[in-house]
DNA sequence: TAGATGCCGAACCGTACGGTACGGTACCGA
DNA sequence: TCGGTACCGTACCGTACGGTTCGGCATCTA
């Protein structure tokens, strides 16, 4: 019943039965592990002991089968829900580092590595619709929260700063710098650079030196 | 005479005949034109006016030919001596401001977007070489530049920081935050995203509240 | 027990591409 | 004038991959 294969449909209703999702997750392993040329049609069929007839029936086409994995990548994650308690300077602060770190955490990632470089090589042609699909799966998501997390912030007197968009952008810049560049050409992280935690104090420590309040101490 | 093929020569010698820079140029068209997969060695020779037979007589295999591109694009660059001579303040943040401008217009040309997204792609298997050369050819030449930039500012007096190589990744961040992500992933830049100058200006503007000195004005 | 459904595995087809071989041509030095 | 070199254009080969088809099996339902 799903059939799916066109990218808009995908992206409105996403549901993938168990059996569907363990053939996903053996694709994802698969373009994890050597690129989009590494995930052909028999070749996943062959890890994941189903029939290529079975995959072309559940996702359409190649591509339908690229957007699928995408999406199901994005549906594991789960944004928390924003707050509305007042936390105190220290622990804004905490929460501030914490994003930063996971934010880390998660671009450095294989599965995201892989996903990102795998929307890359498909954005030079074809208007890029798993470019697109990508950045309102996954990044979007990303942004909202910390936009959000920003504005609580700002709410409570912790920072100050007009546009949320803008001071967010200057955010993930001072935690990212050229890190994820570097990630997706290959280079392996080493030394100060491998140690989130430390990097995303830093990187928080130069935010409030750019968007603090005296009241954030 | 040339024969290369094999990258690790091809990055000390890499001199090219005036008829092989065409052939490479075209490639590049090619290229930035559809991505990598539009860069066959038959479409090459056939918009090129060449023949095959001596695309594989000069470039050995199709890598080969992948790293010809990068180091012939890359042999197009020149970096600006460093200067001795000693800039006012608003000469020198005139001069980051330049750097930081020229930067994001280079990250977002059509050349530069191809050629990263052709490493990027690249990136997952074979332990990298194309990215390898890359961050060699382009973006270390540029990193250096930059950071000398900025101890040069140190030295007059105008920034204050202990390491460089950080203080340049802080303003790299601070400029050019998620917008090379998001042109790679094929996002089109609008608004206020597009006006590099002003962009320019207000990454230099919160580099200085950062590392600036009060002699810096 | 009989038909239907869903799926596996394998064979198959067409095409596109990397790489090679070859005939023909223009130029260059002896 | 002649051999050599460099090159173009084309035809060719092998392979890998996207996509289709089909036979067979297992499970479910009447």
């Amino acid at each position: 019943m799903p059939q799916a294969g066109r990218i808009a449909e995908q992206s409105e209703s996403a549901a993938f039965t168990p059996r569907q999702g363990d053939v996903l997750a053996c694709a994802l392993d698969l373009l994890v592990a050597g690129g989009e040329k590494a995930l052909t049609t028999a070749g996943l069929a062959r890890a994941a002991n189903c029939s290529k007839e079975s995959l072309y029936k559940w996702f359409g086409d190649r591509d339908g089968l690229l957007a699928a994995v995408i999406t199901f990548q994005a549906s594991k994650v789960r944004t928390p829900g924003n707050d509305t308690q007042a936390p105190s300077a220290e622990a804004y602060r905490d929460r501030l580092e914490t994003f930063a770190q996971n934010l880390l955490e998660v671009l450095s990632g294989d599965v995201s590595l892989a996903l990102n470089r795998l929307a890359i090589g498909q954005a030079s042609r074809t208007e890029a619709p798993l470019g697109r699909l990508l950045i309102e799966r996954g990044k979007r998501t990303v942004n909202a929260r910390g936009q959000a997390l920003l504005e609580t912030g700002r709410r409570f007197g912790y920072l100050a700063f007009d546009d949320a968009t803008d001071a967010y952008r200057t955010f993930y810049g001072l935690i990212v710098r050229d890190v994820h560049l570097r990630l997706m050409l290959g280079e392996r992280l080493d030394g100060a650079d491998a140690e989130f935690d430390a990097q995303a104090r830093q990187a928080v420590e130069k935010f409030y030196r750019l968007f603090g309040t005296t009241r954030s101490g």
